[in-house]
RNA sequence: GGUCGAAUAGCUCAGUUGGUUAGAGCACCGCAUUCACAUUGCGGGGGUCACAGGUUCGAGUCCUGUUUCGACCACCA
């Protein structure tokens, strides 16, 4: 036995056992009929990133709960993954694209595609090997990548099942648009951030007069899209305005006759309670358009600009539409006041910080249902157990308020929808393409067909709009000469919605049939809703069962300030640092002992420093075992040993301790159990046991009832 | 506006169906120095459990109200 260094290193220690664990294949989960199987599936982290705090404690909560299990003799598997997290990961493409002067428009579709992939592949190695740093004991064999041939062919033949069954409908609807990065976004990924920007007061004359009153005013922040407004709206229930329902006013850009209409939806405490609808670029306005049965002209375009419909002021980016149609409207005296200090939430996207504009555009949706009524359900019955449980409430009104779902995005890095558009069936497609000299173009395909041919346009093609009547065919491959396909991708959550099914090679495969559903599903809360809900209505769609049985949300790990980690507050902390200073055992047990109770907390750097002087203890206990062995026979501990009264009473401790942390575990009570353990080997193991050790003259015996207790404490 | 959570030692937090004297880590104070470990050992100080009522033999824990903080959802022309 070679002699052991006087204090722990964790650097020269742990990576020689992994080596160890995965060449002796001890992750590799058997199936088994004569065991339970127990599994868990990673949540994928994104295959171009690295590795957060709060990837860090998902793997610490994941792996403990099963080496605990595996040890207990389930078959336990746990499937390690990673997403190719279609939006982040072209943004941050984008990004050196950026540093080299060029951006996504200076690509076709397919090559800028290509490009993309080559960067995660290249990339995807450094997630991989912090997954191993982290000692997790994941079964690669298994590993998945969202973009993996079969979740490919998985997610086609869902598609198409739902599409066959008439779970899919095209169709225009206001969406979040941002025109900088140009996609779109779901609203759970809109932010709002306050802003003070000013209110204009502007007057609508009135065609006839109203008393003494020539014209109406209305408050908005926005006067650039007036052009294409063709109505006003009061509340009928504001006595100061209801008597203007049925009157007609002038449009004060464009002359043309408006009239004013009635709905509840104004305050008639805001502004003057008068409201001019824009119901092309605004969510409100476009719910009442659509009640009411109103025209939706489009004003702005989708690189932000202002459209053939606004005049003269075609062309000009929306704020610099705002600034002119202000001055021209104060030449016509039509601007009664502007208040200045006018605050309020702006829209923006919640990953890049970049403003919204609500555009109407033709989206794939799904429709939810049918699909949402038994994921609630089975939630509700309790055949999927939530913990905390008071998160339950969280998923439940969510369900309950879950509308139908767009899954189409204007991103090129993700699964391409596999709808086709026939150019011969004359389609309303509007495409931008790449020319063969490299020249972006874009307008109606057919006027474009007339100078270029399909070859051209579907070689350099970038992005195409088919109108919500199109006509498309679902296939995995072309299906005729002259098809060009949908270019918008699947919202993620649509592929790692069936995470569980495409993990475990659904329908046919033997893992499926044993391993399927899973046990415990152990998450952050934050993505319930993206995620959690959909994997359930995913998994009871396809196979009828929910793909788990029981859901575990851990907080959130917030910075040492107590705010969320974020990179304008500059407060995000690097796990790596710590574990290249403390160790691995002290950052994952430090994590844990942090979440008493799936609520948010403070990165605990004084935890971790504490579990660093633990594995230090721990280490120096197995030093001095070995020391007093000093190359004598040792037996192992039996129950026919002579032991001593002091003997009996650590092994009961122990037995007390092992019942206790099973009972800890078994209500996901993380932080008690490594409390427990904490001051049993610390305060008994160590401070008492030892001490009466170097005192006996039985040494053999004693140190054989050392050694087991202690061994099982390591466990 | 709606929902959820939180307020306990100087700091960060545990405290499970109500049940003796409210705990931990860190910090602080005193002592120990060729001991497996100073990443150590022994000892100590420190709490009106946010506030006000109520239920109960008994409340940090349950109920009502108030205050303060955090998060999420909706809306904001």
């Amino acid at each position: 036995m070679q002699e052991l260094e006087k204090a722990f290193d964790h650097k020269k220690v742990e990576p020689q056992i992994y080596k160890m664990w995965e060449e002796g294949n001890y992750f590799k989960a058997a199936r088994d009929s004569k065991k339970k199987p127990y599994t868990i599936l990673l949540p994928p982290p994104n295959a171009s990133g690295k590795m957060h705090t709060g990837n860090v404690l998902m793997i610490a909560i994941e792996d403990l709960l099963i080496r605990w299990k595996r040890m207990q003799g389930y078959a336990a598997l746990w499937v390690p993954g990673t997403d190719h997290a279609g939006f982040e990961t072209q943004i941050t493409y984008e990004r050196e694209l950026k540093k080299e002067g060029k951006s996504r428009m200076d690509f076709d579709r397919n090559t800028l595609y290509n490009q993309i992939w080559d960067f995660v592949q290249k990339n995807k190695g450094l997630i991989e090997e912090q997954i191993r740093k982290m000692g997790a004991s994941v079964d690669w064999s298994r590993y998945t990548f969202t973009l993996d041939p079969h979740v490919l062919e998985l997610v086609f033949n869902t598609f198409k099942k739902m599409e066959g069954e008439g779970l899919v409908y095209r169709d225009d609807y206001i969406v979040n648009y941002c025109p900088d990065l140009g996609t779109t976004f779901a609203d759970l990924e809109v932010d709002f951030v306050e802003r003070n920007d000013p209110l204009y007061y502007v007057r609508y004359p009135l065609v006839d007069h109203d008393g003494g009153a020539s014209y109406v005013v209305v408050a908005t922040v926005r006067p650039e899209p007036i052009f294409v407004d063709t109505h006003l709206a009061v509340n009928p229930k504001d006595p100061k305005n209801n008597h203007l329902v049925g009157k007609k006013v002038l449009n004060p850009l464009t002359d043309a006759v408006m009239e004013i209409i009635a709905d509840d939806y104004v305050d008639p405490d805001f502004g003057t309670g008068v409201v001019k609808l824009t119901p092309a670029h605004d969510k409100n306005d476009y719910a009442v358009a659509r009640k009411h049965n109103l025209p939706i002209i489009a004003a702005i375009n989708l690189r932000g600009r202002m459209n053939e419909n606004a005049g003269k002021y075609a062309g000009l980016k929306v704020k610099e539409a705002r600034k002119q149609v202000v001055v021209d409207l104060q030449q016509k005296n039509l601007i009664e006041k502007i208040d200045e200090k006018y605050l309020h939430l702006v829209p923006i996207s919640y990953k890049g910080e970049k403003d919204i504009e609500p555009l109407v555009l033709p989206n794939w949706f799904v429709k939810v249902a049918t699909l949402k009524a038994p994921a609630l359900e089975v939630v509700q019955k309790g055949e999927v157990k939530i913990f905390p449980t008071w998160r339950k409430i969280t998923y439940t009104k969510w369900m309950e308020e879950m509308r139908d779902w767009p899954i189409s995005r204007q991103v090129v890095w993700g699964i391409r929808i596999p709808a086709w558009y026939d150019v011969n069936q004359k389609p309303d497609l509007s495409v931008t393409f790449l020319t063969s000299d490299g020249i972006t173009k874009n307008g109606k395909v057919s006027d474009l067909l007339k100078d270029h041919s399909f070859a051209e346009i579907e070689k350099g093609l970038q992005g195409l709009i088919a109108a919500k009547a199109s006509k498309y065919v679902i296939s995995k491959e072309k299906p005729g000469e002259n098809f060009l396909q949908e270019t918008d991708t699947f919202d993620t959550w649509f592929s790692s919605g069936q995470w569980p099914l495409a993990t475990l090679h659904y329908p046919d495969s033997e893992d499926f049939k044993y391993f399927y559903p899973t046990q415990v599903l152990e998450t952050g809360w934050e993505i319930v809703k993206l995620w959690v809900s959909r994997m359930i209505m995913f998994g009871i769609y396809l196979t009828g069962k929910p793909p788990f049985t029981e859901v575990y949300l851990h907080g959130i790990v917030r910075a040492l300030d107590g705010k969320k980690m974020s990179k304008s507050l500059g407060n995000i902390i690097n796990p790596d640092e710590f574990q290249e200073q403390y160790g691995t055992d002290a950052l994952r047990m430090g994590l844990i002992s942090g979440t008493a109770n799936g609520k948010d907390f403070n990165f605990p750097k004084d935890k971790i420093v504490g579990y660093r002087n633990f594995a230090n203890k721990i280490w120096n206990m197995a030093r001095f075992m070995l020391m007093l062995f000093d190359g004598k026979e040792v037996p192992f501990y039996s129950e026919t040993l002579q032991i001593t009264d002091e003997d009996k009473d650590i092994i009961q401790k122990q037995q007390l301790l092992i019942k206790d942390v099973n009972k800890n575990l078994d209500k996901f009570r993380f932080s008690d159990a490594a409390d427990q353990i904490y001051h049993f080997m610390w305060d008994e193991l160590a401070a008492k046991y030892i001490e009466s050790i170097k005192g006996r003259e039985d040494k053999e015996i004693a140190l054989s009832v050392f050694r087991y207790v202690f061994l099982n404490s390591l466990k």
